[in-house]
DNA sequence: CTTGCCTCTGACGCTAGCGTCAGGTTTTAG
DNA sequence: CTAAAACCTGACGCTAGCGTCAGAGGCAAG
């Protein structure tokens, strides 16, 4: 076992990665569309992925539930990747952050709005 | 001054019921389309809302922002209007109160993980 | 009367994250 | 060696809550 083919062996297909991370096929190749996702590619053309992208793509997953865009999630990339940022980084950081939550003070305030029904439809059958 | 005529100056049109709730004409006659806002019409044929169509539009912007389809605002709306619930709508109550807190928790750990980043990036400038 | 704002009914457009064929190559299991 | 399973590149479809013309009427003020 040479360096190199060990390195080799830790790549994985992207239907491993779509299982691993719960998401569709068709979704992990979306990503790279949008610039989000890296796969090398073996001589035949299939994409190859280094372990980490798994915890990537959930990682997508949870920007978009948190409802980021593509260009937004690529836009703070570097944030990760790379720990560098300048300031209009920061300051989308910061904006997204305060839209989350905002949106979370908008699902709570719905939340109770629905605990009140389900209170008074309990009570009254 | 008649009780009708009372009764009819009460009436409001769609711009004032729009700016009322914050949203677009449109919008309000979106509601209508899908069977979430009835009003009357004027003889020319004008729509005419009771104000309280104001909260009510506030209420389906809320829902929405929760995640509830128009479909499903419809379904619920027996709940709030005659406080008449059968087993079934009380199923989707609690179904759908749970998905809100789900979401909730999603964007909690969204946030969480925003956080994190934002405090490394301020302590690595 | 007419100016200007509001309203009406269609009806097409848009966005974004995929789903879903179609038609062909590649890898793997037996 | 062969068949199944996985992968490839397009490319069109879909949903849902509106935005946005287009063309035509309605309504208080001056």
């Amino acid at each position: 076992m040479s360096v190199t083919a060990a390195a080799a062996e830790r790549l994985i297909r992207i239907g491993e990665v779509a299982r691993g991370a719960g998401v569709s096929v068709r979704a992990v190749r979306y990503y790279e569309q949008q610039g989000l996702l890296i796969a090398e590619r073996s001589p035949s053309g299939q994409r190859l992925y280094r372990p980490d992208a798994i915890p990537l793509v959930r990682f997508f997953q949870q920007m978009y539930a948190a409802g980021l865009t593509s260009r937004r999630i690529n836009e703070l990339l570097p944030c990760w990747d790379s720990g560098h940022t300048d300031a209009e980084q920061r300051a989308m950081l910061r904006a997204e952050r305060e839209r989350i939550q905002a949106k979370i003070d908008d699902l709570r305030a719905a939340l109770n709005h629905l605990d009140e029904v389900i209170a008074i439809t309990d009570t009254h059958p």
